[in-house]
DNA sequence: CTGAAAGCGCTTACAG
DNA sequence: CTGAAAGCGCTTACAG
């Protein structure tokens, strides 16, 4: 049906194999036969068969995506475009997958396998998701790069942002405003994510000298659907005396404590200042603006391509210095932090 | 590297042949031979290769996701989901690209046509990019499914909500709330997508009677670059009279106006109604809480890719019925909608 | 510089 | 029920 090199070839009197070369700029052609069959395969419409090409050059020319099929897409869309960008640069192509149940992703792997993905890249996985991942890659042949989530053994290239220096941008702009009474506003109770992200803050506010209220430390959930997050926002919003400013772990929470603090009558941010992170679309349109941290998403799928064609291609690299890769935070001051309503004398 | 049937086949002391046949169900293999080829398969580790598989039988085995690289992404990854859903279901993987300039359209186009994928689904083009891409497409052979984007010229596939329905639902809502009011604050001025909006909304107007102002029918615009909507958001809200209600043509228009009004000392949602179009992930944290519609992005990306394949399979189908699939819409009530203040006295 | 051969891993008629 | 042949569209040594 479509146009193959035979037939041009044989439209010209010649080898097909003279086409092969011709077309790939390979071998010694004569530079008036090279033009005659660029011209002839432009005029029949000839397009190689890349199928067929990756199973003779036995390259393998796809790079899979893997995600939990959330509704928290934001993040995940920006990452696939920044791995999409590096992939092209690689003539490779991104294979998008999802998986919603533990045992989805037996069957994700297989299909990895049968396309002969170069690699496979991972990101938003539930903790549980992750361990499922690791124990069955183990025998398989495939390097896997782990994005945001933390893989529990070292992994072939694992890419995230620096969030250490996120939460430290975010204390040092709050205590720049004068704050010292914050409080911690977190996702799911058992989460890996959360542990790091409390780690980071409880190191961050000790750090900067300040002291960490072990009661305004709360867990909400990572997910919208549960009353768990507007339950933890009311009990953060009715301690006595209250935080003056609450740093959020997510976007979504931080839009919670808004609102919620809105609606106890709080005036915003003089009266409680409130950060988010990551940066999310929307969260630039609350009202007040959020106070956010980048976290680089759209470089994060750029370097997990990179750093998974490094793996395949075995250049040997330093250890540790590929899968663990720290990408920049940047502070995104908006307008949902002030300095408190009654600044605290100083020490 | 990898295990073939032939090693298989050799194990065992038999046919290539008749390990293909036993691996796809097909022909007649002895049941005890096959049991024992399959658990040799297994035992070595073998993954049928499927870009050879892929070659050989012609079948193609990928649909392409097009769409323009943008931040406004929620309902992108949404339709990819339900893609791909749909696509695992034939076993077609999905092949994920975006483009930045209309110059990138043609090496998309290129792409698919070399790795032969059976069609492509385009969303989130801009209107150039549509015409660009309907132009480059049209001497190709390769089904085109256009999601939400209007195709200028009849497609093989156009996918969409039924956003006439959608505004007839707010416009149904907020005249049984007592508003009459009513504005309207659209996208960009040259857009298809803010055009169609509109004559939707007059029409839906019309029909319950109300009177359409023209002086508020502002138009801001889909990106969140300019200022353009902060602007056009004000002049709204400086109208004397002003308008009970403003139904926005998007989400992160109406959240834009709600944090102008909020900011203009207006009460919401007493003092004013908004209304949001496409319910994206954090639309629903905004304070008040939006009130929207749900367009069916999953189901839209499922339904794109059924039609898609219906196209291949050349299955006739009523003229018109294909190409042609609106989809539901549904109102979401939540918080930033109330009667006013001042109910208008009934005709 | 050009041609003829072999092979990538698979499937599909065609004989036995 | 099983085997041997041909072919999918391409690339890559190997001769001339």
């Amino acid at each position: 049906m479509a146009v193959t090199q035979k037939q041009i070839a044989h439209e010209l009197g010649i080898s097909h194999q003279l086409v092969s070369f011709a077309l790939n700029g390979n071998g010694n052609v004569a530079p008036k036969t090279r033009d005659e069959i660029v011209a002839t395969a432009e005029r029949l419409g000839y397009r190689r068969n890349e199928l067929a090409r990756a199973m003779v050059t036995g390259k393998s020319s796809a790079l899979g995506f893997l995600s939990f099929e959330s509704d928290q897409s934001d993040h995940l869309m920006r990452v696939l475009s920044g791995a999409i960008d590096a992939a092209n640069e690689h003539q490779l192509f991104i294979k998008a997958m999802h998986y919603r149940e533990l045992s989805d992703i037996r069957g994700v792997l297989e299909r990895c396998l049968e396309w002969r993905v170069a690699g496979l890249m991972v990101m938003n996985l539930t903790d549980e998701a992750v361990e499922t991942l690791e124990h069955e890659v183990k025998q398989l042949d495939m390097p896997v790069a782990f994005i945001e989530n933390p893989p529990s053994h070292p992994a072939d290239v694992w890419v995230r942002s620096d969030d250490y220096h996120g939460l430290q941008q975010i204390i040092e702009h709050l205590t720049a405003l004068g704050h010292r009474e914050i409080a911690f506003f977190n996702g799911n109770a058992e989460s890996r994510l959360s542990e790091k992200r409390e780690t980071h803050f409880r190191r961050v506010m000790e750090c900067a000298g300040l002291f960490v209220n072990e009661a305004w430390l709360v867990r909400g959930s990572w997910g919208l659907e549960s009353p768990l997050n507007e339950e933890a926002a009311q009990k953060l919003l009715a301690f006595q005396p209250r935080p003056t400013a609450v740093v959020c772990s997510g976007d979504p929470l931080a839009m919670i404590l808004i609102r919620e603090a809105q609606n106890a009558g709080l005036k915003l941010p003089q009266e409680l200042s409130v950060t988010g992170f990551a940066d999310f679309y929307l969260a630039g349109l609350s009202n007040p603006a959020l106070t956010t941290v980048d976290q680089s998403f759209r470089v994060m799928g750029r370097v997990a391509v990179e750093q998974l064609l490094s793996c395949i291609s075995a250049t040997p690299v330093p250890n540790g210095q590929r899968w663990n890769q720290l990408l920049p935070t940047r502070l995104i001051v908006r307008a949902s932090t002030a300095p408190p309503l009654c600044v605290p004398t100083p020490l």
